[in-house]
DNA sequence: CAGGAATTAGCC
DNA sequence: GCTAATTCCTGA
């Protein structure tokens, strides 16, 4: 009989907690229910992941109090998977499990934080502390929730500061519950998009699709990289996805969190039709837990979702797809940390099922990772890809470079659609004093603070330090100050001023909070009422955006400037990502990338659609400096305020890592975010779970806060 | 040096 | 995430 039972719960709580197992709930305490158990103070409800016979070593131990579930909720591959990826991604199992969990009756209400109108008042006339102003600086931008204010990186002291304004009356919260989503989706979607579809694949898909189907069949792992434009991928999967289901099996299918690809869509409507159930953020409560039901069968289904439906137990899974491979989403940052991607490989592999990735512009580790395992597979598409003009901006005045404001009056003229992607919100990335060169930073972040031209505010993007835009320079007095690094007020302001004919709108994330906003715009887009969409990339990830037969990527290179291996991954993706607006039913239709670096060969190869050619420079960048997919990395951040004992605490970590022989440790090095102090070392090995066995030894024992960033 | 506010460690 | 313990800070 097991006496010790190790359980997880939902809090960032880094490891299982051991509890003695009373007799009474000896039988009923199992991997997978749900028990009580004192935690701290309290008691709090948690997952049973393993039952023992091993006392712990050292620790107390507490008896468990109660089990909840006459039944295991979740299944034991579901409870290893999300252990092993909270091992990997040093996050917390419990949260992991979150989306594994039936959808709980619980937290229908939310708080919001605004500002009165004495308060407006107060901070108008300058009455307010400087820590006052801050917060309340804040809250004249948008309103907040109070945890918005716990966090680090808004402001030390949020919370009170922020509970004085209340006392004052100078700020009011606000109870909003959380209401069903009026306008339910339907769990089979209809897709509005109206294509011709070409189901005849290809001899390489055929073969591929074919390789796939034995494989899930013999129950075999086998892993594939599906390269080509969505149209081709969906057929391909179609193929895959029809013979996984005829044999009584379930696909699991990942998507990024953009509507979906609609052809891909479309695709699975019209060829899978009532055997798929989409799991997707605007599910209400009661369609979740329908969909929850569906998927608990051994029906054979295609379950599709965004990354979150990595975790949808499936008893008979016959096969892994994920679309969209490169895209960000997959990689979830905040807490619980994990990536989809490698998640869908530990399931797949574990299962014994095919794993398919598929993307028109693969992440360079999945594209050199399948190259050499032999299974890339190379899908044409029947049109040759998008092509983009570029044009150098570096002799323009203005925002928009003379070609593009040519082609955007023919546009307008011919009452077609625009896009110009900026990519920044807001007005401009920060001031410029012309006279004497200054640029107003951020006290803390020393980053330059971006300029809302809308409140005459500064704004930290770090730490959201907010204050009134300066009339006049601190430094030589000049009155007249320049913007600079485009915002899509900015764009907005020049169109409006160079073509006021202009039926135009802004889309970011500031002027339309709502989703219900953002759908009325895309909507009056679609219908000719709007003529140019000013956006910033969050439009590349709404689901319904109209083809239009003018896009404008504004500046994309100052996306490369980032001090990130995967710069250049990131920004050949999203101007791809960009360019798929482009209405390719007009033969009339242009797309122009707009730069300073008209010669930069990753810029080139974007505008032209050459993933290869992007792919052999990246590739040799990330041999020569032994980035992954070369070695797997962690990027080790220890956060404090005590910079000599930081130091100090990050050299004796990394001596340590170093006696542990792995391949390279880089640092530390200091750095700032959010006005925090921080040293960051850089660990590589040539194998990633030689890397994990070191980090695992090495960082439980380094007290106070950390992040790490691992990549492969 | 009190007394409260802010920050951080620990939760089995 | 919550609470208790610890550190920090203000103001005399």
């Amino acid at each position: 009989m097991s006496r010790f039972a190790d359980i997880v719960f939902a809090l960032p709580l880094p490891q299982a907690y051991t509890y003695a197992v009373p007799d009474e709930w000896a039988a009923a305490a199992r991997p997978g229910v749900r028990a009580r158990a004192p935690l701290g103070p309290k008691t709090a409800a948690g997952i049973i992941v393993r039952v023992h016979d091993q006392p712990p070593a050292g620790a107390s131990l507490k008896p468990l109090l109660d089990v909840l579930d006459p039944e295991p909720i979740i299944p034991p591959d579901i409870l290893d998977l999300a252990g092993r990826l909270s091992r990997r991604f040093f996050s917390s199992w419990g949260e992991l499990l979150r989306p594994a969990v039936p959808p709980a009756l619980s937290g229908a209400s939310s708080m919001k934080v605004s500002l009165t109108e004495p308060g407006r008042a107060a901070l108008a006339a300058g009455s307010l502390s400087r820590e006052e102003a801050r917060i309340a600086g804040l809250l004249a931008i948008k309103e907040h929730s109070p945890s918005f204010f716990k966090r680090k990186s808004v402001a030390a002291g949020g919370p009170a500061v922020l509970s004085r304004l209340i006392r004052k009356g100078f700020a009011e919260t606000r109870t909003v519950e959380k209401k069903a989503v009026r306008r339910a989706v339907p769990a089979v979607l209809k897709f509005p998009v109206q294509m011709d579809l070409d189901f005849s694949i290809h001899e390489a898909a055929a073969r591929a699709a074919a390789d796939v189907a034995a494989a899930a069949n013999k129950g075999r792992f086998l892993s594939r990289l599906f390269f080509g434009p969505p149209d081709r991928r969906a057929s391909a999967y179609l193929a895959c996805v029809r013979d996984v289901l005829a044999r009584g099996r379930q696909v699991l299918f990942l998507y990024p969190e953009i509507g979906m690809s609609e052809a891909v869509s479309a695709a699975f409507a019209s060829g899978v039709g009532e055997r798929i159930v989409l799991l997707h953020s605007r599910l209400t409560p009661r369609e979740r837990e329908a969909a929850r039901l569906r998927t608990a069968g051994a029906a054979p289904l295609v379950v599709a979702g965004p990354r979150s439906a990595l975790f949808t137990p499936l008893e008979r899974l016959g096969l892994i797809i994920v679309d969209e491979e490169s895209d960000d989403s997959f990689l979830q940052t905040e807490s619980p940390v994990y990536d989809a991607r490698i998640g869908a490989r530990m399931r797949a592999e574990t299962a014994a099922v095919p794993l398919v990735f598929g993307a028109e512009a693969p992440t360079v580790e999945a594209f050199e990772r399948a190259r050499r395992d032999g299974g890339l597979v190379t899908m044409a598409g029947i049109e040759p890809p998008v092509r983009a003009v570029v044009v150098d901006d570096r002799t323009e005045p203005g925002l928009l470079a003379d070609p593009l404001r040519q082609r955007l009056a023919a546009n307008l003229a011919a009452r077609k659609r625009t896009i110009l992607f900026a990519r920044r919100r807001g007005y401009a990335a920060f001031l410029l004093c012309p006279r004497c060169g200054h640029v107003p930073r951020c006290p803390r972040c020393d980053i330059a603070l971006t300029l809302h031209q809308r409140e005459r505010r500064l704004l930290c993007r770090y730490c959201s330090e907010t204050e009134p835009a300066p009339s006049a320079c601190p430094r030589c007095g000049g009155r007249i100050w320049e913007p600079r690094g485009a915002g899509v007020e900015a764009v907005a302001e020049e169109v409006r001023e160079k073509l006021p004919a202009a039926r135009l709108a802004v889309f970011d994330s500031e002027t339309l909070r709502t989703r219900e906003a953002r759908d009325k715009v895309l909507t009056r887009f679609a219908g000719g009422a709007i003529d140019v969409l000013v956006a910033t990339p969050l439009l590349a990830h709404q689901p319904g955006v109209p083809a239009a037969s003018l896009i404008g990527i504004l500046n994309p290179e100052q996306g490369l400037g980032q001090s990130d291996f995967r710069a250049g991954q990131r920004t050949f993706v999203e101007i791809r990502r960009f360019l798929r607006f482009l209405d390719r039913s007009d033969p009339g239709a242009e797309a122009v990338l707009q730069t300073s670096l008209p010669d930069h060969p990753l810029l080139a190869a974007a505008a032209a659609g050459d993933y290869e050619g992007f792919f052999a420079a990246e590739i040799e960048y990330r041999r020569m400096l032994g980035y992954p997919p070369f070695a797997a990395m962690a990027e080790i951040a220890l956060w404090g305020r005590d910079a000599p004992a930081l130091e100090r605490k990050a050299r004796e970590l990394a001596a340590q890592i170093r006696r542990m022989g792995i391949g390279e440790v880089l640092g530390p090095a200091e750095i700032r975010a959010a006005g925090d102090r921080g040293m960051q070392l850089v660990a590589k090995a040539a194998e990633a779970s030689a890397l994990d066995a070191v980090l695992a030894a090495a960082l439980p024992p380094v007290k106070g806060r950390k992040t790490v960033a691992r990549y492969d």
